[in-house]
DNA sequence: TACAAATGTTAGACTAATCTAACAAAAATA
DNA sequence: TATTTTTGTTAGATTAGTCTAACATTTGTA
């Protein structure tokens, strides 16, 4: 059984090496900075984990996490992110309330408690934040990215890049009322001029497919891959 | 902000002083017993918690709550029994499996969540064991004792003692599967000869009204009294 | 009441997680 | 390449919570 502190170490250490960018390590200074711990305390819990096999870590070297430390830190994730969706649909919290709470919530210890709460919440593939929850098993789904001008209408999708950075472009999309990671509802789209109207938070507006078409998202009812971690 | 060892050795002490016996208060020996560590230990924490002017404590002398000592025993209580009944309900854990994850839950801090979690279970008055939950001010609802043949059809209730203690009356408490804080449904009263049809863990049983009024019942259902502590 | 038993306390040690300060290695750069 | 900067490590100290072993006090009883 793993402490709340390695818990946290593996779960920092997934986060660092697989959801941020796709390196595969992580520095002892920077995982510190991510705890908010010094790094001489990293240094001593990167031997431990090491000893326990749940990271690769040499002296001077980067660390990363082995098969059996990315299932544990993969399991606090899935935790964390069941309980963010309970707070936020069942609790009536709001986005940014969650994480704070889920942060204790997610070290308790109770595979039954789990199992049910992702029955209970309809076994959810994105949390509040829009981020994905890892399966039972491990596996992640991973929405593919299209531009919105893409997505069919009556779906649900998420902004997560632009392709146009100008200035003029970035207001416009201020204005429209989209932010990075909230929903984003696909309302209609008029047959005559090819206008798309969307819904984000409450907000209505039509926007033209040439706007749609710089806009990234990930479309949370279109098929996606898996991706076993 | 109180540590979950801090927390566990108030409640501990409330357990001992308030809950069990209306004695109040209680030997390090005992409270060392209570929370499974050893005499030492729980010198030291008694100093502590001393210090922090959450207990009564002298040298050689029993150990007591003060009032904020009493409300932070308290609130751990609530949330313990909280749990154990949204455990319960919603997540279909049966009340044997409740106990040992509630340990857990009932450390983790967000007033709202407790809040929230009160309305979500509709401001139970009792957990899943028949213990009482303690309001949100602290105040905790004590049903009133009466004999099994005062209970009126409808209600439920549990068995909290017994007036005849004799082996014959006992063996045939046990017959009828009664057991100590389990619930009691009374189903019917036979105009006829007084018999009371009860229903205990799904099994249906014919009583007499002799038998009847030698069980000490606590009714859930009934009016109760404020105990505010 | 005196002694034995029960109860409670102290001292010293251990583990986990943290820190600071000094030092070592690697990387960046002049 | 030599030097500076960044990064990483080690040593030693601290705090919380626990232990064992020895000692002290209180209680109960012969």
């Amino acid at each position: 059984m793993l402490s709340t502190t390695e818990e946290n170490y593996l779960k920092a250490l997934l986060q660092l090496t697989f959801e941020q960018e796709d390196k595969a390590e992580a520095g002892t200074n920077e995982l510190a900075a991510q705890l908010g711990v010094k790094p001489a305390t990293a240094n001593d819990m990167l031997k431990k984990l090491r000893e326990k096999q749940l990271i690769h870590y040499e002296k001077y070297g980067k660390s990363s996490l082995t098969a059996e430390g990315k299932k544990r830190a993969v399991e606090v994730v899935r935790k964390h992110r069941l309980w963010e969706t309970f707070l936020y649909e069942h609790l009536g919290f709001t986005w940014d309330e969650v994480h704070e709470v889920a942060e204790q919530l997610e070290h308790i210890q109770s595979p039954k408690l789990i199992d049910r709460l992702d029955q209970l919440l309809n076994y959810p593939s994105f949390d509040p934040h829009g981020d994905v929850i890892p399966t039972a098993s491990g596996e992640m789904k991973i929405p593919a990215k299209k531009t919105l001008n893409e997505e069919q209408v009556g779906h649900q999708c998420k902004m997560v890049g632009v392709k146009d950075n100008s200035a003029t472009f970035l207001q416009y999309v201020d204005k429209v009322g989209l932010r990075m990671n909230q929903p984003i509802k696909v309302l209609s789209r008029q047959p005559y001029d090819e206008l798309i109207e969307i819904e984000v938070n409450g907000l209505k507006s039509s926007v033209s497919p040439r706007f749609a078409e710089n806009i990234v998202i990930v479309c949370n009812d279109c098929e996606i891959r898996m991706k076993s971690i």
